[in-house]
DNA sequence: GCGACAG
DNA sequence: ATCTTGTCGC
């Protein structure tokens, strides 16, 4: 189950960095794949604190068209604090992933792996407690640090960490902001690379895009009464 | 001590 | 995270 104060979330994540699991490939034939996204009341902004109101979504698709959708609302456990992300967000997305009809070959998620202070981010911990191959999607790095590369969809630069390759900027459109791909549970950079160029139509790849978009329209509805 | 710091 | 503004391209 997932800690809930920060020492406990620490000893976990210094755990999980020690764990290696089996490495996953994708097979062949139609991957399934599912995204999982949080979003909080608009207008407010800063780190939050416990019990903040956030709306959930994990969506499940085939290859790119999305078949099975749950959202729900639920309360952040915890204020935002870079490295402790999981303290925030962790129940509340592994309950949606777990609502799904079946479990994914491969999950993105909204947040770092292995660039982390402990080497545990939120996308490797969501991958251990499912037991599910993770990927990581973010804007930016955590910690690690690496320079862009060329503006040409598919282009990738590595991101490095104590001197190892945590994560990759991936292009996956030209002419916008790369976006941060990190390997998580089960998955090496060229596979994390490879999944987020299989599935990303548009900037942000499918699973995140459809999540978000739930979460966001859980959001509006809610907020209509 | 100070700043930086996924979402 | 979320918002606002401005700019570019179709």
């Amino acid at each position: 189950m997932w800690p809930t104060d920060a020492d406990a979330l620490v000893d976990r994540q210094r755990e999980l960095a020690t764990l290696t699991p089996a490495p996953w490939r994708p097979g062949v034939g139609a991957l399934v794949s599912a995204g999982c996204w949080a979003c909080f009341r608009r207008g407010v902004s800063g780190p939050g604190r416990a019990g903040d109101l956030a709306w959930g979504a994990a969506v499940l698709l085939e290859e790119l068209r999305p078949v099975a959708r749950r959202v729900a609302p639920g309360a952040a456990r915890a204020g935002y604090v870079p490295g402790l992300l999981a303290l925030r967000l962790g129940p509340l997305l592994s309950g949606l992933v777990g609502l799904l009809p079946r479990r994914p070959e491969v999950l993105l998620v909204d947040g770092t792996g292995r660039d982390h202070p402990r080497r545990a981010g939120l996308a490797v911990h969501l991958g251990a407690e499912l037991d599910v191959p993770t990927v990581g999607v973010t804007h930016r790095p955590l910690l690690a640090e690496g320079g862009w590369p060329p503006d040409v969809r598919g282009a990738t630069s590595p991101l490095l960490l104590d001197g190892d390759v945590v994560a990759a900027w991936v292009r996956t459109r030209a002419g916008t902001r790369p976006l941060v791909v990190h390997p998580g549970w089960r998955t090496d950079p060229d596979t994390a690379v490879a999944v987020v160029g299989r599935l990303a139509v548009r900037r942000t790849p499918e699973p995140l895009r459809a999540a978000r978009q739930a979460a966001r329209e859980a959001r509006a509805a809610a907020s209509l009464g």
